[in-house]
DNA sequence: GCGACTTTGTGATCGGATGCACAAGCGGCT
DNA sequence: AGCCGCTTGTGCATCCGATCACAAAGTCGC
């Protein structure tokens, strides 16, 4: 499930507590969802708590490590190297949890060869060897939209088979592909859409 | 819905070839969902195509357009100016549909003052004053995890009603207050996930 | 050792979104 | 003018996730 994520921040927040066990409530309050799905979420992946007291925390944070795949290390790629692919390259928040950059990419002449914080940028054509030296992940395409769907291919061909999309553009990828779509220009107009709707009632 | 801006963003790129009619069908391929869905979401806004020859594009377009409230301006403030918060604020995909960066606004003093693009970083404390002048509509939260729910509280109090979180955190507003998140990590965290099971498998 | 209380795990229900299939409507061709 | 093919609009069945509610199970106090 796509929630175990928020359930596993939900867990450090307890555990730096120094609290032995927490019970779905809290966990759910937490996490901004219901109890009951918290439990059920948890029971689907065979984590079993005590009834009357909840979970342990320490355990269930060592299941939802393993289940989310945080003991390994995440190879990440990044394509495009505007100010967003920029801004994500510096970006402190992934190392944390097992994703680590290893590679920039960028189609333009003129930025391949720029170091950005302790990476050099190259250039798009060596995507193969880079994804099979370094064991490449996961890719994150930060192009302009009308290039998100050629990188898409190329990634696809390479081999990585988990691409996050930041570009404004409808890509797809073939079978056995994940491929998940972060747009922020989107997201703004949803808001405007409903803040506009709120004021016409 | 949550897809019309889908939908507008394929009418784009339908209207740069000049074509004046388009199906459901061609949109639904570009937006990448069923036709049929197309079909329901433009018939609930109650725009009219034609049977046996499709939708207009030009007509269509001034109808979602409006739909999502794109014929106005909507002042944007960013809260939090590490990283993310930067490369928001230079971001040059937000102007072309109507959302316009009026501040930047950070807690740490020594930010206070930057020049950032064609912008000085404001004080967290003007918060009022700058929503209220500047008729700000729509906040965007890119601090530290721990920052968020005291800005999304102080936004709220300036007259904030439209809040996007980048933030890695659980933030809960009052009623009447529109909140969506934007979780990088959680992203990968998924892609890693599937990845991970397909593995297994 | 027993009863009351707490919390999990899960069967059942509900609602909303999705997709199918088809009738209604429109344009173009003869 | 009439027919044919194409496309929309929509009723209907389906499905999936969310929520409720309750029994099972365990702890704590006496």
């Amino acid at each position: 499930m796509a929630r175990l994520p928020l359930y596993y921040r939900a867990l450090v927040e307890v555990a730096e507590q120094a609290v032995g066990t927490v019970s779905s409530e809290q966990l759910a309050s937490l996490a901004g969802v219901n109890a009951a799905k918290v439990r059920k979420d948890l029971s689907y992946l065979g984590s079993y708590g005590t009834r009357g007291v909840g979970y342990d925390v320490d355990y269930l944070m060592r299941e939802i490590t393993q289940e989310l795949g945080l003991t390994q290390d995440w190879p990440v790629l990044i394509v495009g190297l505007g100010n967003l692919g920029r801004a994500l390259a510096n970006y402190r928040g992934f190392g944390a949890r097992g994703f680590r950059i290893v590679a920039l990419v960028d189609a333009d002449p003129e930025k391949v060869g720029q170091c950005i914080g302790e990476m050099t940028v190259e250039t798009l054509g060596d995507l193969p060897a880079i994804v099979a030296e370094r064991r490449v992940a996961i890719a994150v395409i930060a192009t302009p939209a009308h290039a998100a769907q050629e990188v898409a291919d190329r990634l696809v061909e390479a081999g990585v088979r988990s691409i996050l999309n930041f570009a404004p553009a409808v890509v797809s990828v073939p079978e056995g592909v994940s491929i998940r779509k972060v747009d922020l220009a989107t997201e703004l107009q949803i808001l405007a859409f409903y803040q506009q709707h709120r004021e016409h009632v």
